[in-house]
DNA sequence: GCCGTTTTCGGCCCGACTGTTTTCAGTCG
């Protein structure tokens, strides 16, 4: 089955080409394409398995794009698309990666100089050819042989995983924080939005002293080459290549630019359209009338909401899927918040071999935290090396006895990280299982089966009673490994069905399952989630929070969060799927 | 291309910056 995330790549290529064939970005078939990449992957069903007719009641989807995400589904390729390949052949689109070269001076190029490659814009730049083109002079040229040869580096292309992202901004912003003339600061854009990827990091800063902000933002360490330097906007580069933005507003506009930055850029227009309709103008320093000027909020994002008429909607739905919308309507969905959650039911110990925190120091930083329960969830005896045998967990479990007495507050199940093997199958044997308050099931090897032998496996684990949860649903690993192949749809419905939870990790390496495939679970009923750390050290339990941010971005509300649920209700909903 | 209790036609987000320009085009976020 085609997954919404293919659809969305198609009618988002649709929409590059388009770029050059209409000469911008703006041009209003682009954007009406790129709205509907939005709405597709806001679907909370696979767009696939739905009518054309079905499609155009969509928000967003008309007739014409409804009758492409057929062609496509049904053909695997759009006749459009098709045609605008030949125009604009891949090394030509290449061009547009380059910063500062738009459609019109890529077109403008090819139609001059019969360049449509980065290679042949190389020599016509070494053949000095540029200069002297149509609003082209000496310093575009440098500029455009700068970018070139920075290709790759940071072109709009190239994304950073958020695990790395995180830090640098956290180190930013404290950074920042820590001046006397600052008196708010936040990351900003995809980051704070939560996205698994982001191309650079925005800062805004609130303070009565940009020029103190500025010198001591390029000042830092990590800072390998300032790239940008005006009033109120600095950019430079890390040595890993990564960009960061550092916006300096007043205290009175923190609000409107925070708002602003964050995006997504789909959200801001359709927060804009919403002002223009009801009389008001919307930009990074404020809602104002549009007769007169008076500004009418400015200092905070829920001000800025709430003069709109709407409520709050929280950076991670900010994608222009309909959240505006639904904050009109007030029925956004009631997501669930970190201080919900009174239990991690997937911790590992050094018993594990790739356990880097001793059993009494995970089960101290979970009691530290706060938590009322948490399962230790070493791996099974299938895992080479890093699994548990059955002596060894009767071992663990005498410990266990001695740690229940030493931390009467907390409640430490016993729980074990079973392997799903190739067939789909687990570790150990159906009596020892039963001896377990609670097991999580996951891949970690085979990773290249086909789709139908991945959803088969998992479909297996899904149905075994002793499996309380599927972890780390795909497997990925962000920016380094892509997730298995898997019907998803099939195993979101399985696991509904039996009782079974899906585990959201929130280890930043993966935040998995990935949060489009939790937008499109919205369409199965009763399906439930556990939010996980998956610690292996005690630094680790503050993945919650990651968690919880990736489950926000997928739409995941509070009730349908089992680690939520006071400790009696929560083995109750294991019982009921064993028995 | 999409959309509509102001519209089935005529609109469609906003501002900064840069480099090329004497009033603006292109690009970016």
């Amino acid at each position: 089955m085609t997954s919404n995330a293919d659809i969305a790549r198609a009618l988002q290529e649709l929409a590059d080409l388009l770029v050059l064939a209409e000469g911008s970005k703006q041009a209003f078939r682009v954007r009406a394409y790129e709205k509907a990449v939005a709405a597709v992957q806001g679907m909370p069903r696979e767009a696939a398995g739905l009518t054309a007719g079905e499609l155009e009641r969509v928000p967003g989807i008309g007739k014409s794009t409804a009758a492409k995400i057929r062609e496509y589904v049904d053909t695997g390729a759009i006749a459009r698309v098709t045609e605008l390949r030949k125009r604009f052949p891949p090394e030509m689109m290449e061009l547009t990666r380059i910063p500062g070269l738009g459609p019109k001076t890529v077109v403008m190029l090819r139609d001059r100089l019969g360049v449509t490659s980065v290679e042949q814009l190389k020599q016509a730049i070494a053949d000095d050819a540029l200069q002297g083109l149509p609003g082209l002079g000496a310093k575009s040229q440098q500029k455009i042989a700068t970018a070139i040869e920075r290709l790759g580096l940071h072109g709009k292309d190239r994304r950073t995983p958020i695990a790395e992202a995180m830090g640098i901004a956290t180190l930013v912003v404290e950074a920042l924080a820590a001046l006397d003339s600052v008196t708010h600061v936040q990351f900003c854009g995809s980051l704070r939005r939560f996205r698994e990827t982001i191309a650079d990091i925005d800062i805004v800063a609130a303070g009565n002293s940009p020029h103190d902000v500025m010198r001591n933002f390029i000042d830092m360490a990590l800072v390998d080459e300032v790239i940008g330097r005006g009033d109120t906007k600095t950019s430079v580069l890390t040595g890993a290549g990564l960009q960061i933005d550092v916006r300096v507003v007043k205290p009175s506009q923190f609000g409107a630019a925070i708002l602003y930055f964050t995006g997504s850029k789909q959200h801001n227009i359709e927060l804009r359209q919403r002002s223009i309709d009801r009389g008001q103008l919307l930009n990074e320093y404020g809602l104002q009338e549009t007769e007169g000027g008076k500004i009418v909020a400015s200092r905070t994002e829920a001000a800025i909401y709430k003069a709109l008429d709407l409520d709050y909607i929280p950076p991670e739905l900010r994608e222009g899927i309909g959240e505006i919308e639904a904050a009109a309507e007030h029925r956004l969905p009631d997501l669930v918040d970190v201080g919900d959650l009174r239990g991690d039911l997937h911790v590992h110990s050094t018993w594990s071999g790739d356990g880097r925190s001793s059993l009494d120091d995970m089960v101290a930083a979970a009691a530290a935290s706060g938590l009322q329960y948490i399962a230790i969830t070493e791996h099974g005896e299938d895992l080479a090396i890093n699994g548990l045998s059955r002596d060894q967990i009767a071992a663990e479990r005498r410990e266990f006895e001695r740690l229940r007495l030493e931390n009467p507050d907390l409640t430490i199940l016993s729980g074990s990280e079973l392997n799903i093997g190739r067939d789909g199958t687990v570790d150990y044997d159906p009596d020892f299982l039963e001896s377990f308050d609670w097991c999580v099931a996951s891949v970690h090897t085979h990773f290249d089966l086909s789709e139908a032998e991945q959803t088969a496996r998992l479909l297996e684990a899904v149905e075994n009673p002793a499996v309380s949860a599927i972890g780390h649903l795909t497997g990925r690993r962000i920016g380094h490994r892509p997730g298995i192949e898997l019907n998803a749809q099939a195993v979101l419905e399985a696991a509904a069905d039996t009782g079974t939870a899906l585990e959201i990790n929130g280890h930043l390496h993966r935040l998995d399952v990935p949060s489009d495939l939790l937008l499109q679970a919205r369409g199965v009923a009763g399906l439930r989630f556990v939010i996980s750390t998956d610690s292996h050290h005690t630094s680790e339990f503050a993945n919650l929070e990651w968690g919880v941010h990736n489950a926000r971005r997928g739409w995941v509300e509070r009730t349908s969060v089992i680690n939520t649920l006071p400790l009696d209700q929560f083995l109750d909903f294991v019982e009921r799927k064993r028995h």
